[in-house]
DNA sequence: TTTATTCATACTAAGTCAATAGGATTTGAC
DNA sequence: GTCAAATCCTATTGACTTAGTATGAATAAA
C-alpha cells in the first residue's frame, strides 16, 4: 500500500521521539540528524502532530518536543488522521450511476472501516517496543 | 480511503458486464450510456482487464466483453491489481534509518497484508448481489 | 464495402505531493 | 538587553501523477 512520505515521516519521528526522550524534549534537529529527514520538512509535519494533540512543543531555546500521552495511548489511526485525514475517510464515488452508490456504499465503505479497524489496534507503543525488540540482537547507538 | 478513478471505473464496468450480459457481449457504448463514464476512458481501462484475463473481448461489429469466468470467482483483488498495483502492494520507506526499516517491515507490509485479505473475500458475486437485493425494493430499469 | 466495434498509443490539462525557502516569534542564558 | 536556539507560519516551486481526450489502426459481421 501506498504510504505518503508525510505520514511515514510522522510515525518515524514519533517513535524517535518516544525513545530518544529521556525526560526531555526532542528538538527538529536531532530527528533530521537520526532519521535522515529534511529539517525543514520536519518543521511541518511537527506542528500538524501538535494541532492534533499527539506531541506537545517547547518554544525558545532548550525547546522541542515530547509526547502528550504513554505510547501505548497514541494509536496509528490518530497519527494518519492527522497527517493526511483522506487515507481513512469514506470515499463516495462521483459517478452517477446506482451500481455506482452501491459500490460505494457496500464496498469502499466497508474496506476504510476495515482499514480504521487496522489502525485502531497498532499503538505507538507496538512499534517502539518491535524497535527495541530488534536492538537486543543489534545493538542501538545513540547520536 | 482514496480510490483512483480507474480502479472505481473498472469495479462498475465489471458489475455493469455481470449484470447485463445475457448470454452476450455488452459494449463499451452501453457501459459508458448507463454507468455515465467517457467511452474513451472505458476503451482505456477495460483492455487492462482483459490481459489481466477478467473479461473477455469480441473484436468488430457485434463485439463487446464478457467475464472471463463466473462472478464469485474474481476477486476485488484481482481487479485493483489489473489497474493499479500499487495500492496492495508492499511498501518500503525511502528513509535511511532502523526506525524507517523497522516500519517499512512491521507496520507498513502488516497494513498492506490486511487489506489483500479484505480484497481476497470479496467477490464480484458479492456486489452484484448487492444490488439485485437493492432492486427488490426499487426496480431496476433496463436500457 | 460499409459499419460497428475493440485496440494501441500519444497527448494534455489539472491536480497533488514532496521538499524548500524566508522570515516571524518565543525563550533561555549570559 | 542582546544573542542564540529553537518552534511557528505561510508561500512557492518543481516533479510527478491522474483523469480524461484524441487520433487512427485493426477486426469482423452484414
Amino acid at each position: 500500500m501506498k504510504i505518503s512520505s508525510k505520514v511515514e515521516c510522522g510515525i518515524i519521528s514519533l517513535v524517535d521521539i518516544c525513545i530518544y526522550s529521556n525526560n526531555s524534549v526532542v528538538t527538529v534537529i536531532n530527528i533530521s540528524a537520526r532519521q535522515n529527514i529534511s529539517a525543514k520538512y520536519l518543521e511541518q509535519i511537527l506542528p500538524q502532530l501538535r494541532q492534533a494533540d499527539i506531541i506537545r512543543s517547547v518554544k525558545g531555546s532548550h525547546g522541542g518536543y515530547t509526547l502528550t500521552r504513554p505510547a501505548e495511548k497514541i494509536t496509528l489511526r490518530d497519527v494518519i488522521n492527522a497527517l493526511d485525514c483522506t487515507v481513512l475517510a469514506d470515499y463516495s464515488a462521483k459517478e452517477d450511476s446506482r451500481i455506482a452508490d452501491a459500490v460505494s456504499e457496500c464496498l469502499w465503505s466497508k474496506m476504510s472501516a476495515y482499514l480504521r479497524n487496522f489502525t485502531d489496534s497498532v499503538t505507538l507503543r507496538d512499534i517502539a517496543d518491535r524497535i527495541a525488540a530488534d536492538s537486543s540482537a543489534q545493538p542501538m547507538y545513540y547520536i
